[in-house]
DNA sequence: TTTTCAATCCCACAAATGTGGGAGAGGTTG
DNA sequence: CAACCTCTCCCACATTTGTGGGATTGAAAA
C-alpha cells in the first residue's frame, strides 16, 4: 500500500519536480499538488492524504496558517514542512500548530523520501540543521535545577496545581484537603524553594519540568 | 583529517562492536572507550573527542550527570546519546543538560556513523522517534492563542516583567513609573486576556512565547 | 476641533496570598 | 519507646493583589 502524499508549493517548477519524483518511484502516489494554501484547504480533505509536503512560503495565507487550518479539519494527517528558512520562529510555530517534521528544500531525493515514510510510520524528521535549532531550544533554558527534589510528594501535586493558576480553594477541592493545609503546604513549599511568592515557585516548576505545559 | 569518537558505555560487548566500527571505517577515529561515567571524566579531557557517544544508563552516574559534567568542562564538545529508552523525561533532561543529539541503539550502523558526521558538522541528529517525542512537546503546548495581541506595547512590557516573578513594586522601579500604574495597566490587561489572576496571566504569556525565558 | 485612546497617578475596599504560632494523627526509623 | 517526619487543620496578622471609582496629560484619529 502506498503512502499517499499531497503537495503544497506555489513555485511550479519544484512543484513539478516533486509530483515526477513522488509519480516515479515505488510505495508512493501523488494524490494532489495545490499552488496556494486556499486551494490546498479545499481539495485535501477528500483526496486523503496521508502525508502533506507543505512549502512555508505561500502567496496569500502562510503554510503555517494552513497546517492550522488543516489539522484542525483532519487531526489525522501528517505534515512535512519544506523549505528554504530556518528561522527558530517560523520552526517553533510550525510545530506548535501541529506540524510533524521540518525539512529544507535543497535536501537530496532519496532523504526526503525517507522523510516522507518516516512521517508516516510516526516518526518526525528533522533536517540536522532545523534540530540543531529545536536542540538549542532546549539548552537556552538551561539545565533543570532539580531544586523541586526535596518536596515531598503531597507537596509536589500542591505545587502542580499552583502552576495551572488555581485559587486556593480550587486547589483544596481538587486534593479533597482544606484551605488551610494548602496553605500549609505552600509555606513549606516556598521555604525549601527559597521563594517568597506563588509566581516565583510556579516558575521554578515549570524550569523542573519542561513538559509540564 | 578524521572525526575523534569517546564512547561511554557499560556494556562491554556493544562498547567493543562501536570500537570496531569507528576503526574499520574511513573519517573516524576512536580516541577512548569507557565503562563509567567516573572513567570517562577522568580521561575524557585529555582525549579531545570531537564527539562523545555517550550511553544513558550508566552502573553509578547516569549518563546525564555526566553530560552536565562533560558539557561544563569542555562547552565545545558534542555529545550523542544513545540509549534504548525512549521516555520523554530522559530525553529533556539530557538535552537540556547540552546533550546535541539523541539516537536509538538499535540503529543501523551506517546511521550512526552518519549521526556522528552531523553532530560534529552542526547538526542535532536525532532518531526519527525521539524527534516525535520533542515534536509532541511542542504540540502539547498548544498553538499560540495570540490572546496578547490586542495589548498594547506598554502593557505587554508589564506583562513581561510580571511573568518574571517581580512584585508591582520591583516592575515599578524596572520601568520607572508608579506602582499604582502597574495595577491600572495589570487590571487592563487582566481584562483583555479574561483572566482574573496573576499566575493565570502568566500563563497566557508563556503559551504566546514558547521562546520566552 | 472634538473625540478617542494610551499612559500616568490617587484613593478605597475586598479578596487572595504570605508568614508565624500551635496541635493532633499516623508512619518510619533509630 | 522516643524522635522524627508528613499530612492535616485552626488562628491571627501583615502584605500583596484584584477591582472599582475617579483624574490629568499628550498624542493620534475622526
Amino acid at each position: 500500500m502506498p503512502i499517499a502524499v499531497a503537495i503544497v508549493e506555489d513555485d511550479p517548477r519544484i512543484r513539478e519536480s516533486l509530483t515526477v519524483l513522488l509519480r516515479g518511484v515505488d510505495g508512493f502516489r501523488c494524490v494532489g499538488s495545490h499552488a496556494s494554501a486556499e486551494e490546498a484547504l479545499r481539495a485535501i480533505p477528500a483526496e486523503k492524504p496521508d502525508v502533506v509536503l507543505m512549502d512555508i512560503n505561500l502567496p496569500h495565507m502562510s503554510g503555517i496558517d494552513c497546517v492550522a487550518q488543516l489539522k484542525a479539519k483532519l487531526p489525522a494527517i501528517q505534515v512535512l514542512m519544506l523549505t528554504v528558512y530556518d528561522d527558530s520562529d517560523m520552526i517553533f510555530r510550525a510545530l506548535t500548530e501541529g506540524a510533524s517534521g521540518y525539512i529544507i528544500k535543497r535536501t537530496a531525493p532519496d532523504k526526503l523520501l525517507e522523510a516522507i515514510r518516516e512521517a508516516h510510520t510516526g516518526g518526525s524528521p528533522m533536517s540536522p540543521h532545523i534540530a540543531r535549532k529545536v536542540v538549542q531550544y532546549f539548552h537556552q533554558r538551561g539545565p533543570a535545577r532539580h531544586e523541586t527534589e526535596s518536596l515531598t510528594d503531597r507537596e509536589r501535586e500542591v505545587l502542580e496545581q499552583l502552576a495551572k493558576g488555581y485559587l486556593y480553594k480550587e486547589i483544596a477541592d481538587a486534593l479533597g484537603i482544606g484551605v488551610e493545609t494548602v496553605r500549609r503546604h505552600l509555606s513549606n513549599i516556598y521555604g525549601k524553594l527559597h521563594v517568597h511568592t506563588r509566581t516565583e515557585a510556579v516558575l521554578k516548576h515549570l524550569q523542573d519540568h519542561p513538559a509540564a505545559r
